[in-house]
DNA sequence: AAATGATGTGGCAACGATGCCACATTGCTG
DNA sequence: CAGCAATGTGGCATCGTTGCCACATCATTT
């Protein structure tokens, strides 16, 4: 009754292509993928055939039978922050041109949901993740499963997996040496976390920079804030308040930077007369401002196409030797940065 | 010889659960999802071995036999354009809590790799799309695949998908009463497209603008611009070196808008004593210059949020009404407009 | 003429999870 | 005590694709 001829509203299988090109599923089969004998005219026929019927393979069935998918994983703490934008937007590119899906899920910084995502990567059986991880317990989790992982910006898996990342701290130094190659002595460090290794580098570079020119850190001038915004603004307004204003403030990335600069506004500082501020990491705010800011300019794009790079090697080759790939960072020197006033 | 307690490199699979646990692969299956009679214990136990063996189902497998997916396909043109990053950030928060994993695919504005991606998105039977479309073919295509899409941001369909956009014509047409009511009688239009709903609307808002107020519309300031910061900034050139520079120019988004910018810049005019600046489409950037520029602040974490709950609610009832939803946006009047200097 | 290789085709068993069905074993009720 | 529902359990076909294998049919070689 409904066997023949109804027009089907369910989606065309490989078995609606083969009864309707009047061949076997296996040969439809080689006749679509190219792979073994088809007569051509067989070949020419039943592709006509998939086509007519608006066919398209199964991914799922296929990637079940090959025990191999075409997906991988991607995993960032804040996709509305440009930095992650651009990294994912650097993975993208290539993981299309590889012939990869990108899975890509925002964990909003949170443990919980990383793992969460995790599981679900593990559940679609992807190719490999790319991760910027906010705990070591994912990259563990991902090696068991026998997953292939990169980190990207940060490591914590102290070798473990392959990484990407950016020398913070020389970068980092650079900043901090620019700062004080200008004259000034009191510099603030506004920066949101130093356990992970980008916050613990770019700190570090900071101290070293400091050591090594011989400057006696004060406690008070580092300050701990949250990773947003409005604490970034609020923690800077306090600092640029007090009494003993530092002559410069060193931001540890674009979100805190912009608190800085949004707080500079506030109390109607002008930058860099009264204050100079950089920050670690550009944005494309941070050259239209006036005066600009003076930045490291991390390459997120870049970062993400190293970290697919990677990935794509470690899928290919499973058992070679673990891999830590190292990005440089410019310096961009703009209007934000001047000697300090004499007191 | 292998075939007991060999520990296992393969990933660990219902069957070894089964073995592990001493009970049949139904009852493994039962006890995992919770449907259907199994004895407590035995539920216990099933669950202890496979959270032991680290068992995560095959998604895959799993989607294949159930004849439906958890995850849906989501296309935007720019990732890194904060208003597509916002407008994916918003949609993923909501697909997570639903249970769905995103699929997110970067077209780079390009109909060809929309259309692949398209395909590859039905390729893994994705539950539901939503797409800032690039051309008409892509919701022909998936409609005609019986596949529940959305169109957001701008519609191509014409009624034949659901949609959820911004209300373009009226935020345009009150942008440019803004300045009409400053007392600009020469406003010039930066547009990089009229073919789409975006750019249709935002042209006849800025045109019924200038007809209301009887004002005549001078075909030399409407400027066509490719849509990137380059192009935009080197035609704002252009057309603030003219002898007959207009008082205000209306950026039909914010990539223009950075253009315009950085060409008031270059050539050295002062905002808004020299030209009055405005934006369709906020950014962050915009309220840290100075001075602030006016915009129309689209909620592009809505706008995807709103995507996302249309786009379930036609997953759950697919022979429902199609509907299209719009959204209201803001002008938020800052510095960068004022009353033009007598001439 | 028989043997060999090249070219083509179809049957069928997986991949892993699921849910229907048949079949046990209980504890009840009439 | 037959009859029956409630509670458990296992067997097995199925989802769509793939690739191995067996089997044709031909042309070419010994």
């Amino acid at each position: 009754m409904d066997e023949v001829d109804a027009p089907l509203l369910r989606r065309a299988t490989i078995k609606d292509v083969a009864k309707a090109a009047g061949v076997s599923q296996s040969t439809t089969a080689r006749a679509l993928s190219g792979e073994g004998y088809v007569a051509a005219t067989v070949r020419e026929r039943v592709r006509a055939v998939a086509e007519d019927l608006g066919y398209v393979p199964h991914a799922m069935a296929s990637s079940l039978r090959k025990q191999q998918s075409r997906s991988i994983g991607v995993l960032v703490s804040d996709l509305r922050n440009p930095f992650y934008a651009d990294f994912a937007a650097g993975i993208a590119r290539g993981a299309r041109q590889h012939g990869y899906t990108m899975i890509l899920v925002d964990d909003r910084g949170d443990a919980a949901e990383e793992i969460d995502a995790a599981k679900a990567f593990v559940g679609m059986r992807v190719a490999g993740v790319i991760v910027t991880p906010v705990s070591a317990e994912i990259s563990t989790y991902l090696l068991r499963q026998h997953i292939p992982i990169v980190e990207a910006d940060r490591t914590f898996s102290n070798g473990a997996a392959d990484a990407v990342v950016v020398d913070n701290a020389t970068a980092s130094r650079r900043l901090s040496d620019h700062l004080v190659s200008l004259g000034h002595r009191r510099i603030a460090l506004l920066i949101d976390e130093t356990e992970w290794t980008t916050g613990a580098d770019r700190f570090a570079g900071y101290m070293r920079s400091l050591e090594d020119s011989g400057l006696a850190p004060d406690p008070t001038l580092l300050v701990p804030v949250g990773s947003d915004v409005g604490d970034a603004r609020r923690a800077a307004v306090d600092l640029l308040a007090r009494r003993d204003r530092p002559t410069a403030v060193f931001s540890a990335n674009n979100i805190l930077a912009e608190g800085v600069w949004r707080a500079a506004g506030d109390l109607g500082l002008r930058v860099p007369d009264d204050v100079s501020i950089v920050s670690f990491d550009d944005a494309a705010w941070m050259s239209m401002v006036t005066p600009g800011m003076t930045a490291v300019a991390q390459d997120a794009v870049a970062l993400g196409s190293a970290a697919l790079t990677r990935l794509l090697g470690r899928i290919d080759v499973p058992a070679g030797p673990i891999e830590t790939v190292v990005l440089d960072a410019q310096i961009l020197p703009r209007g934000s940065t001047a000697a300090p006033r004499k007191p």
